[in-house]
DNA sequence: TGTACATCAGTGAACGCGCGTTCACTGATGTAC
DNA sequence: TGTACATCAGTGAACGCGCGTTCACTGATGTAC
């Protein structure tokens, strides 16, 4: 039931408790840099975990019943992660591409800066267990979910239907996905080549946003099958 | 160095060879079954799978050198299978939205027919170990190519420059994998869902087409830009 | 404030188990003459 | 064709190892009075 006593100063977390937290906290660390020094998450092992954190093996059982639940943790703590980006993108109102390329550089900066969370989402989003994978999808639909409204609010397209946006953000968001991957794979320090796959990324979600406007404007299938068999 | 005999029927393989080979097909065969029995192919052992080929662990060694090399040789497999669907889905001469919806129905289809195939490489796409990612990362771009040469043969964007091609058909084979994933994993048969999701597909690629057809036309940046900014 | 008791995060020994890999082998298939 | 020898795919015993999990424990932190 209720909790029956609290300690003398509330607002200054018991120390047990805040110890507690910090172990765990550090197991989550060691898993997640032992999966950026190139493990599969889904093979690490707890032994291994806790050996990276510095605790005894039997300690893990403290804080998570298996590796799956310590994964969920991470998806959750990632989720969170991702829709901050999202918030520090939508600040800025630029223009037209410019608000693209803007997005864009944010992203990338946060990929570099969080990249050890990022190759565990970009690994386990479609490599994990059916839990993470699920999991994974879940944020994933939400942040689309976030963008459309924010489009919406923007008024970028203002006459296409919920459904068309949602789609034209999902385009985005799996294209971010991907990039993410190859970004976090062809790092190692490539200044130039890296430089040309985030314009590549750019000049992506702008063709996308065309077919969006275009979408738009006349309601497609005649307008498509017109265009494409220009042969006699 | 070569050869210095060969059987008396020489197009006839000798009975040895053929064995071996069935035992390496029996091999590769169980490491799919256990893979579609949603183990992550990185997690499975050499015991697992001679287990399931039944066969002792060590013969495993007569075939591959470990679990990796295993997977190569189903990536390799699975990029063959690749571009025959390719080559199917070229053969017709739709329209517009009607090619596309053709070929999303091929693509579908084989999907379901050789589901374990796929479910390895959309599994290890972006989980497996670095070598398999990168064998899988260049099947992916081979198929990219062969797309984007038939697109170019086919004059649907007739004044595309080749990088933009490219960009177009990175863009929908992305999708395309992403799709693959998202139906593998949500295919209990549920037909109406299935049904949802290839018509979304279809509509994602159209409205990519849509936007490669405007990017053809105006070179796009002041295009865009004046078309997002309606505010006053 | 001081004391006596409760809680519980982290310890360390122990377990049974399946793993990857080695090794010497067997016996059907292939080759030489 | 028949015989004697070579090859080599698959066998089966054995190894040392790290794994996940159990259990009783310790001792600092928290609570009651």
């Amino acid at each position: 039931m209720a909790a029956r006593k609290t300690p003398g100063n509330t607002d200054e977390p018991q120390l047990r408790a805040r110890r507690k937290e910090q172990t765990r906290s550090r197991l989550v660390q060691a898993a997640l840099k032992l999966v950026g020094e190139g493990n599969s998450f889904t093979a690490l092992g707890i032994r291994e975990i806790t050996r990276e954190a510095g605790v005894v093996p039997t300690a893990f059982y403290r804080h998570f019943r298996n590796t799956d639940e310590l994964g969920l943790a991470l998806v959750e703590e990632g989720g969170v992660t991702l829709r901050r980006l999202l918030r520090e993108a939508r600040q800025t109102r630029l223009p037209g591409e410019d608000m693209i390329r803007h997005s864009v550089n944010v992203f990338i900066n946060y990929l570099k800066r969080r990249h050890l969370e990022w190759r565990f989402i970009t690994t386990e989003r479609s490599g994990g267990s059916k839990i993470l994978r699920m999991a994974i999808r879940n944020e994933v639909v939400h942040f689309t979910n976030e963008m459309a409204s924010d489009l919406r609010v923007l008024k970028v397209f203002p006459t296409l239907s919920t459904q068309s946006l949602q789609r034209i953000c999902g385009l985005v968001v799996v294209l971010m996905m991907h990039i993410a991957t190859d970004f976090l794979d062809l790092t190692p320090d490539h200044p130039k080549l890296e430089e040309e796959m985030v314009d590549d990324f750019v000049k992506q979600i702008v063709l996308i946003f065309l077919g969006g406007a275009r979408w738009q404007e006349g309601q497609s299938r005649g307008l498509f099958a017109r265009l494409s068999s220009k042969k006699p």
